[in-house]
DNA sequence: CGTGTAAGGAATTCTGACACG
DNA sequence: CGTGTAAGGAATTCTGACACG
């Protein structure tokens, strides 16, 4: 259920204009962004682009940035580090579980 | 969070090209459905139908009843005694939890 | 009843480019 | 660098209707 509410969020089924409305942003700064490689949407057969609530909520997340001054190239290194420091804590949630297990291990033998 | 991954399961965002990828139903069947009263898309400013994940999910129950041979007016019916169940049982839980803030409320005077 | 289709119009989306700076 | 805009073409969506049955 949660997976399944997850894949809601990352599916790419938004066109463009809809995330216009939703995002206040012009076509053309979504597709700027896209251009500097802050958003990846998805193509369709006939090359229509496909975002995601996952995309819109980093294209608001842009806006703010971009008001604040901020670069694209400077959101861009913002966001990498982000996504290092999550990687590394599903990492530090895993090695727990595993030790957790391991722990269970020892006591059944 | 639970509440926000909601939101985009309800949200009506999807045109109706997408729905019909996503279903395997054909525009014509779409519609259809939606003057059977079985779907309530929203409309933009333009008049273009958007669906939500829910609806996406509502339609293909209906692709397999249709498949079945059940007619628009009993899926309709049924859909209806669906929903009052879910309510029913959503005024349970609620009692539930005031019978809980009750006991909860006793034992503190 | 449920679905296909042709019809005509309106709105969407795409790309590459020029503009300003 | 970031965004606006005009340009032309291709694909989308809408409605009302006829068709079959």
């Amino acid at each position: 259920m949660v997976q399944q509410d997850r894949s809601y969020k990352e599916k790419k089924v938004i066109s463009i204009g809809t995330v216009s409305e939703l995002t206040g942003l012009t076509l053309r700064q979504i597709r700027y962004y896209e251009e500097r490689k802050l958003i990846h949407p998805h193509r369709n057969e006939r090359g229509t682009r496909k975002y995601s609530f996952a995309d819109v909520e980093t294209l608001m997340d842009i806006a703010n940035k971009r008001e604040e001054g901020v670069q694209t190239t400077e959101i861009l290194k913002e966001m990498r580090t982000k996504e290092k420091k999550q990687i590394t804590e599903a990492q530090a949630r895993k090695k727990m579980l595993e030790g957790q297990l391991n722990a269970q291990f020892r006591h059944r033998r």
